[in-house]
DNA sequence: AGCACGCCGACT
DNA sequence: GTCGGCGTGCTC
């Protein structure tokens, strides 16, 4: 018979294949398309094309993996049409693991045979040695061989072939292990235990949203587990989505004190062999409990019956991926259409899911009071125009520009008195954000993006933090040739680290951030530290702010409150009120009573004064009240057009072109095209338009439409984004 | 997406 | 005379 077979590429539609005997919707088949041999899933029975039959292909092979369920077909299909990509390209997030179709099931081991070289007229050498102690116990394959014992493949390729070593095939399948939800069971709080019954009361009761609103410290990771706790006991597989990798050191290890093993993960920087063995464990249902980035939302679970998204405002969720998608709500799709229960767990909810809750579509837990003695910390705010920071001598007795208010240096200082740990958080990477010339007011821009470039002292280079271009720090101003005249601008973790060294030469200092120059493991490394209370003073990014636990930090320091309140983001006040106050939440974690500072030019700002009250319903009620009157989400439907490409003239006129088409009634409003905030990114000039309708309108048939009456030459790229959350 | 085919400009 | 730029079209 002949089947439309759906080809992880950017098609919507399938491709027609032969294939013999029963076949079923989802199954995995191997296909020749062009020159190339890819697999799919068989989306359509019958034929779908107006091609002579024999035009078409036989399939090759059916991949011998359980099908794709008629769930996650359309969960695929759903994806693809809400955020106007590619059916294929969806399709690609499920699939798109290098090699797990192929040498499926078997890896080849080589043990000894117990010949031995004397025997097989092999001569003794240290090499063969080493293959035959390090065999002695366990078969490996070559690769490990080669690795284990220092040799190449040319020594064990003597060996075999002489039978020293003898082939043994089996099956290669990781060990997941069962996480066993009665393994340590951690004594909660009247509260906690009421909140973890709530939650476990929907598990395997259907479809259903829940909000668990906690303060930060409160334990909300100890109550969902309990939810899944008692979706393991219901055999049921469960997903937690978490939004950055950096927070699971400490997550993992509490995941296996409380279960017993680890749960598999599933990151952009996991290997592809590990890739292949949880995806495979996914589809066959031997991992029970993933962990994940959102990408996670996209594995072949045979049997899902929890989805946990942590930190769930966190807005790593919208991230530009081969497909945009915000992963929070495509996770509550995923929920409904398979019916079970989904948990959104976060100290500081966005605001369309309090409006969820509000208009009773969500249910919601909230856990008011931090975890055992802990109190949430007491705010301050400092007028930086008041309390202005004072230079302070670098070695050669030079005065040098100072970030830190004395009243803040003074908080420090008594802390450290006290023997207890502080925090200093500035959202930015690097030394100084900005190199500009004194003597002829040159800045340093980076030659790919409309950008500066950003000091790191600690690699010695500029770098941009859009495109990753670097390049090492000049001695003279490529303009001028000025010697003397080049200088850091504002202030980076770098630079704040340094002059908290020179305040305090004592005190034991940590640098964190996120930075390409910092690898995973010196992170968790510092974090370790900085739980053995080996750091004094830690100084980080956005890093910080996320899920880490030290109970004797008792002073917060935000060096610049009114960073990320600037800018063109609709999302930018909601986004600066939860990462500061997730970073403020850091404080006060054990039994004593922390100290959160605030320094701002703006003490005035209803922000911040939300912050400094602990009042997160009034921060919610302004910005709903904003969102209202200007028809933003949730109150309406927003979707942007990136115009793209590296002909300027060509890329404006089609932004113009497209502007002039665009639609404009009554319920349906555009902006643009305007330079994009970074109008040159990676060497393309881009544009943006802005379309805004009401909330019953379909957004996505209307772009259809819009799109359709424009011709886009070559050269030039549109770029759809439904509910965008970066406006850059 | 990848790849071939095909048509125009600067080079051994 | 060719090499190679990328615009166009196709893949069941």
């Amino acid at each position: 018979m002949i089947v439309g077979v759906l080809l992880p590429l950017p098609f919507n539609d399938v491709f027609d294949y032969k294939i013999e005997g029963e076949v079923s919707l989802g199954e995995m088949v191997r296909v020749s398309f062009g020159r190339e041999v890819l697999v799919g899933v068989v989306w359509k029975l019958g034929k779908n094309s107006k091609l002579d039959d024999a035009k078409i292909k036989p399939v090759l092979e059916k991949i011998d993996f359980p099908p794709l369920s008629a769930e996650l077909m359309r969960f695929v299909g759903f994806v693809a049409s809400y955020n106007m990509a590619f059916l294929g390209l969806v399709l690609k997030m499920v699939l798109s693991v290098k090699g797990v179709f192929d040498n499926l099931k078997t890896s080849t081991l080589y043990k000894l045979s117990g010949k031995t070289l004397a025997e097989a007229k092999l001569k003794n050498s240290d090499a063969r040695w080493r293959v035959m102690e390090l065999l002695k116990h366990f078969p490996y394959t070559r690769a490990e061989i080669a690795k284990g014992a220092g040799v190449g493949q040319a020594v064990i390729k003597t060996m075999i072939d002489a039978g020293v070593l003898v082939p043994e095939v089996v099956l290669a399948k990781r060990d997941f292990g069962l996480p066993d939800g009665n393994f340590a069971k951690v004594k909660l709080t009247d509260e906690q235990q009421q909140a973890a019954d709530y939650l476990c009361s929907k598990i395997g009761q259907g479809f259903s949203v829940t909000l668990l609103d906690g303060v930060t410290g409160a334990g909300k990771t100890e109550v969902y587990f309990e939810a899944v706790a008692q979706a393991l006991a219901q055999r049921r597989q469960v997903l937690i989505l978490v939004p950055e990798i950096s927070l699971t050191t400490q997550w993992l290890a509490r995941f296996e004190k409380r279960f017993g093993v680890k749960p598999a993960c599933w990151h952009s920087g996991l290997g592809n062999r590990e890739r292949i063995d949880t995806w495979q464990a996914v589809i066959e249902n031997r991992a029970k409990v993933v962990v994940g980035a959102r990408s996670a939302l996209f594995l072949p679970y045979a049997n899902l019956g929890l989805m946990v998204v942590d930190e769930s405002h966190d807005s790593s969720f919208k991230q530009e991926d081969a497909v945009n998608y915000q992963g929070r709500d495509m996770a509550v799709v995923r929920a409904k259409m398979e019916q079970f229960p989904i948990i959104l767990s976060t100290a500081t909810p966005d605001l369309e899911t309090i409006c969820n809750v509000e208009a009773g579509k969500y249910d919601s837990v909230k856990l008011k009071s931090r975890f055992a003695v802990a109190v949430l910390p007491e705010i301050r705010i400092i007028d930086l125009k008041k309390d202005k920071p004072q230079k302070y001598a670098k070695d050669n007795g030079q005065l040098s520009v100072a970030w830190l208010s004395p009243t803040l240096v003074k908080a420090l200082h008594d802390n450290l008195e006290k023997g207890e740990q502080s925090m200093l958080f500035l959202n930015r990477r690097g030394y100084a954000p900005l190199t500009i010339c004194r003597d002829c007011g040159h800045r340093i821009q980076c030659p790919n993006c409309t950008a500066w470039l950003t000091e790191h002292r600690k690699t010695k280079s500029l770098i941009c933090h859009h495109c990753g271009y670097t390049t090492s720090i000049p001695t003279c101003c490529p303009e001028c040739g000025s010697e003397e005249g080049l200088t850091a601008c504002g202030p980076g973790v770098e630079r704040v680290a340094e002059e908290v060294s020179k305040r305090f030469p004592l005190a034991r200092i940590g640098v964190l951030s996120s930075d390409i120059t910092s690898s995973l493991n010196e992170v968790s490394e510092q974090i370790q530290k900085m739980e053995n209370h080996e750091i004094d003073i830690i100084i980080g990014t956005q890093i910080l702010a996320k899920g880490h636990h030290f109970p004797s930090l008792t002073l917060v320091g935000i060096v610049d409150a009114d960073l990320g309140l600037m800018g063109s983001d609709l999302r930018a006040s909601e986004r600066t009120f939860q990462l500061l106050s997730q970073v403020a939440g850091r404080a006060g974690r054990g039994a004593k009573k922390g100290v959160v500072y605030l320094q701002t030019l703006y003490p005035e700002n209803a922000v911040l004064k939300a912050l400094v009250d602990n009042n997160r319903e009034q921060f919610i009620e302004l910005e709903k009240q904003s969102r209202r009157v200007l028809k933003l989400p949730p109150f309406g439907k927003l979707a942007a057009l990136i115009v793209s490409g590296d002909n300027q003239d060509l890329t404006e006129k089609t932004a113009a072109h497209l502007g002039a088409c665009a639609p404009n009634t009554e319920l349906i409003t555009t902006l643009g095209p305007a330079p994009a905030p970074i109008f040159m990114l990676r060497g393309k000039f881009r544009y943006r338009l802005l379309l805004k309708t009401a909330r019953q309108i379909n957004i996505q048939n209307i772009l259809t439409q819009w799109l359709s009456r424009v011709q886009i030459p070559p050269r030039v790229r549109v770029e759809v984004d439904i509910d965008p959350y970066s406006f850059m």
